[in-house]
DNA sequence: TCAATCAATTTAAACGTTTTCGTATTATTT
DNA sequence: AAATAATACGAAAACGTTTAAATTGATTGA
């Protein structure tokens, strides 16, 4: 590997104007700064990161933390989808991505706080995790900058899905569709459920629906076989719904096989709706009608957040930051 | 952060001893080794890894180039998939992850070496990418270990999914299930859609069947609509096949919509069958036959190859490792 | 003309490790 | 008891940078 030294010998200067040149101090000639440019591009140069970051102790480097326990964070469309716009903005920047969490059953393993240290990342990205977990508070707590995603803490940066307009605005749809008794099968056990869920009571509230309590089932995200389970206790009703919200996309196929199994069609006889809006779902029949999330600002807000914390601490806001979906209009919710 | 210097006053020893005993190196004291490994837990310390990277040229970190351009990486069920078990597997080894690639637009950025050079990757795996493209060559044929994944560089390793047999396997299924008048609406422009192809035809050759040219017809992967025209003109053909393949289980979904429109149902009027085994596919309807590709192993055996290529590089054959996949029996191959 | 200012460059220390080699102490052999 | 070997530890250099402070030489102002 070429270093400066070896610039600084080709060049006839010390490493210092080397360092400086190619960092473009103020302080070096015109002449020298562009001859030493030139030799350094010439010779192959790129810096060692290692020995910046020891020295300048940042690392152009931001950790990421995904669920590893159930493998829902990598392969779940939405984070996946997230994830990748993240990487994208980063590298924008000039940051890299590295993952933090690292398997909890490797002996002397680090937390994750321990971890970020280790690897001197500039900030953290909380993606999809448990955020109970005592060593994401720890992370979160440190001086670290950290963005949460979808999750707010009282001390950091949150970047969230507008779940409660999301409800809102697909409710409004399905209401205009023609729909009075709508079924919601929701998430259970994150704060985003239960935005979901209060924005669906207040959203129908407002509709003036009266939507009867066995109209209202838990289910796990993503779980196709709850959804089907809980499709049929609403299908079992004597007066069954007319549209059925599900916590997600792929827990919404649960549900639709479970409708199809009793010949009934969607959306003839029976209209679902969906949330997450997952490319597959658009090219699936039905087509799903669900709440389109944009993973894709989602993803570039907390980049440009957590390096913003990162290179303007002081000016940087605390704050929470609202990223809107759209209603995806398939043709899963029939006109009634 | 606690140092090892900070260790060493507390301790009354020097840094070097300090070093040793963390490093369990033999000639430190039994009692002394742990005093101060005990202080160093009690400090709370941890190592720095980019003094530790500066000094021994090792950074414990692996490089993972994925594509970018459109997005068909990391939001691919099934490149997801074997990166999420690449990231378990070397970190299980106490390695981690960071992204290669950084955004082709940027003014300055480096090529793919010279980012692994900058950050001091111990080592690569090429998960998804255009393997003809110049910067990923200069990169596999640099020194740095390598391992390349359903792409077969002359030297180096490579962990490939079984296509050959996958497809021999598909195949014999669909044939056991009593069809014989099979299409087959491939991928083009890689490595791995030529060996499906070959093997398609290496198999019907085997099984006897005689494949009408027509019944073989290109399509991009993960094309839902180029799936939908080509599986059009299957439909249209005077004598129509009675199960078709496809690129993927993605641009199957398109062929079955191409399918139903006609009336036709899936499989009682028409078979098909994907290939890869994306994890939603088993729970929509009907339930994808395909190739379930082992994802799993697929990423775990890329992150122990290219770590025993780093750990013992004289040791370590520069080998073809193959992933066998299996067929998934869903309910869109029907008996005939 | 002499001090003062300024621009351009260098010196040297520092970042937190690892590692070679040397030294001091103790144990073993003769 | 002397020589030798083994054991435990330390000194110091090195890795490739950055940066505060010092230095040099040229330019300016009075």
């Amino acid at each position: 590997m070429v270093s400066m030294k070896d610039i600084s010998s080709a060049c006839g200067v010390s490493v210092a104007t080397v360092s400086k040149a190619l960092n473009n101090h103020e302080d070096i000639g015109a002449e020298t700064k562009r001859r030493i440019r030139e030799v350094a591009k010439q010779m192959g140069y790129f810096p060692n990161s290692a020995a910046k970051a020891l020295k300048t102790n940042r690392t152009q480097n931001l950790g990421v933390l995904f669920e590893e326990d159930d493998h829902s964070g990598l392969t779940h469309d939405y984070f996946a989808c997230v994830l990748d716009s993240l990487k994208s903005a980063a590298e924008e920047r000039g940051y890299d991505i590295t993952f933090i969490n690292s398997c909890r059953t490797r002996p002397n393993r680090m937390s994750f706080l321990e971890h970020c240290r280790y690897r001197g990342f500039d900030g953290v990205i909380i993606v999809c995790v448990n955020f109970l977990d005592p060593e994401v508070l720890e992370l979160v707590n440190s001086d670290i900058p950290t963005v949460t995603i979808d999750h707010l803490f009282n001390n950091t940066c949150a970047i969230m899905s507008d779940n409660v307009k999301g409800m809102h605005d697909l409710l409004n749809y399905i209401y205009g569709m023609g729909h009075r008794r709508i079924a919601y099968i929701h998430g259970t056990e994150s704060s985003v459920a239960q935005r979901r869920l209060s924005s669906f009571y207040k959203t129908v509230a407002e509709l003036g629906l009266d939507i009867p309590d066995e109209y209202i089932l838990p289910s796990a995200y993503r779980d196709t076989k709850a959804a089907y389970a809980a499709t049929e206790k609403l299908l079992d009703l004597k007066e069954r719904p007319t549209c059925i919200l599900y916590p997600d996309d792929f827990a919404c196929y649960g549900g639709i096989n479970a409708i199809r199994e009793r010949g009934l069609r969607v959306p003839d006889d029976i209209s679902v709706a969906g949330f997450d809006g997952i490319r597959i779902a658009r090219h699936l029949e039905p087509k799903l009608t669900t709440l389109k999330q944009d993973t894709n600002l989602l993803g570039r807000r907390a980049a440009e957040k957590v390096i913003s914390l990162i290179e303007q601490p002081k000016t940087t806001l605390i704050e929470q930051i609202v990223v809107e979906g759209e209603v995806y209009v398939g043709n899963s919710v029939g006109k009634i």
